[in-house]
RNA sequence: UCCCCGGUAGCUCAAUUGGUGGAGCGCCGGACUGUUAAUCCGUAGGUUGUUGGUUCGAGUCCAACCCGGGGAGCCA
């Protein structure tokens, strides 16, 4: 392939009346007797290309009619504003050249069942909502780095294989470490602790796995996670945090990728509302909250799926809640001084009914209370030596939260099932492509 | 693990009380100089998820299994 300068279609505007060229696919095709419209991508976007029979050599006139979608091609042509081309741009092609024409793509542009595209996802991510979806993912991630970083936090890497449950509760992919056990991380919180007593502020921001048997639109078997933890943040300063952090994100993405937003049609208001301060409430106000409401909450327990639909789903903004019950909650939870019985932990709650997407809180820096809590919880005080550590060389008070990004992503998106907002999702009875 | 739903052409679906499996779209061939999921004409395309059972006869009824989907619990 020759390095002759390659334009994008994302670039088009800057090119008007410039004969340029292009490497990409052929997306789709209307033909027109001695015209044909292709529809041109290059992962940069979507473009109109026009040939004309009269405009080009009989060769590659009949080049263009054997095309058949996701043909890999290289089109030259010029650049011409018109408004009967979406997008406002289109080439008018003097060549085409083939690299390789495609057979019997599977996804036609007509409809399709969630099983077949699912099978086909390493090709259904060509579709333009799929790649709408994908860059408004990496805005998210980039935008939420960015924040962080501006705010002087150190993004480190927690491990993916650990020795042992982080908390216990939820169950475990375990895998061979040679001749060891060994478990795929579930959060990076733990180690996280570690680093901002190293560092002050940090965050992870990797895979996390959960062997847990769910089958429903709002889980994935593997996610991804953006974690900060920040050294001397108490319960309300982790708040804050998280609303900020949540701002900032949905401010970039609508400063950024309002094109994959309408792609998506998504309701750009239901975003322009989300500002500081969100709805709080603590555990109690809102269990009262649901028992008015006359839902099948149990007092005590920890809210379904529905009663954090019903808290939160006519919100303008998150909700944040606090002030759970400390025992249904992480043994490292800081509880309340004033009320041991409750913790000093958050959880925050997206509108339009997609739950929660923040959990976190304050953790116990007192080592007395931290063994305490591993022994109530029945578990194995060596595998956590080095975390006791932690609160016997200069044990500060300390918070953070995690955020699961393909849930923020789904509620940017108001995505109908978390599984197109991670390029290849991992469910219950889906582990290929 | 439990509850509910589904599997028929490449795709999306239809098929009457059990009585000769169809349509739209796509593919392929043809027509058309401004199409927007283009339109129009034509051709081809089937072991009805698997196995067994009931029946003169099963896509349809029964059983088991396989593969998916939605939900509960759990969580982000």
């Amino acid at each position: 392939m020759t390095s002759e300068a390659q334009v994008y279609v994302s670039d088009l505007s800057q090119h008007e009346g410039e004969t340029v060229t292009m490497r990409g696919w052929l997306h789709n095709r209307r033909s027109s007797g001695k015209l044909q419209f292709l529809v041109f991508r290059d992962g940069s976007g979507f473009m109109q290309a026009v040939v004309s029979k009269a405009d080009l050599p009989e060769e590659a006139w009949e080049r263009t009619r054997a095309l058949t979608q996701e043909s890999s091609i290289e089109l030259e042509g010029t650049v011409r504003k018109d408004a009967r081309a979406p997008g406002g741009f289109e080439l008018t092609v003097s060549d085409v050249k083939v690299f390789q024409i495609a057979e019997d793509y599977p996804i036609t542009p007509k409809e399709h069942g969630v099983n077949f595209l699912l099978d086909n996802r390493h090709l259904w991510l060509r579709s333009k909502r799929q790649h709408a979806i994908l860059r408004i993912r990496n805005e998210v991630i980039m935008s939420a780095r960015r924040y962080l970083d501006d705010q002087g936090f150190i993004g480190c890497d927690t491990p993916i294989f650990t020795p042992n449950a982080c908390e216990g509760t939820t169950t475990l992919f375990e895998t061979k470490y040679f001749d060891q056990r060994a478990f795929l991380t579930q959060s990076g919180q733990l180690y996280n602790e570690a680093i901002a007593m190293a560092v002050g502020k940090t965050y992870s921001f990797g895979p996390t796995f959960r062997a847990e048997k769910s089958k429903t639109r709002r889980h994935l078997i593997e996610f991804w996670m953006i974690e900060p933890e920040v050294a001397y943040h108490e319960l309300d300063d982790t708040i804050a945090l998280a609303e900020n952090l949540i701002c900032a994100i949905i401010e970039s993405v609508l400063e950024r990728r309002r094109p994959e937003l309408d792609v998506l049609e998504r309701d750009v208001s239901k975003l322009e509302s989300v500002k500081k301060p969100f709805h709080r409430t603590t555990y109690d106000e809102a269990a009262e909250k649901l028992e008015e409401k006359g839902t099948d909450f149990v007092p005590g327990s920890d809210f379904g799926a529905q009663d954090e639909t019903v808290l939160a789903e006519e919100l303008d903004r998150p909700l944040v809640v606090t002030h759970y019950p400390t025992d249904i909650k992480a043994f490292y939870m800081q509880p309340d001084a004033e009320r041991p019985d409750r913790a000093l932990c958050v959880d925050i709650l997206a509108p339009e009914g997609y739950g929660e997407i923040v959990g976190g809180g304050q953790r116990i820096h007192d080592p007395e209370l931290l063994e305490q809590r591993l022994k109530d919880h029945d578990l194995p005080r060596d595998a956590f030596q080095w975390y006791l550590d932690l609160r016997r060389y200069g044990s500060v008070p300390h918070a953070g939260f995690g955020m699961g990004i393909e849930r923020f992503i789904s509620w940017i998106c108001k995505l109908e099932h978390l599984r197109e907002a991670i390029p290849f999702p991992r469910m219950l009875y889906r582990l290929s492509p």
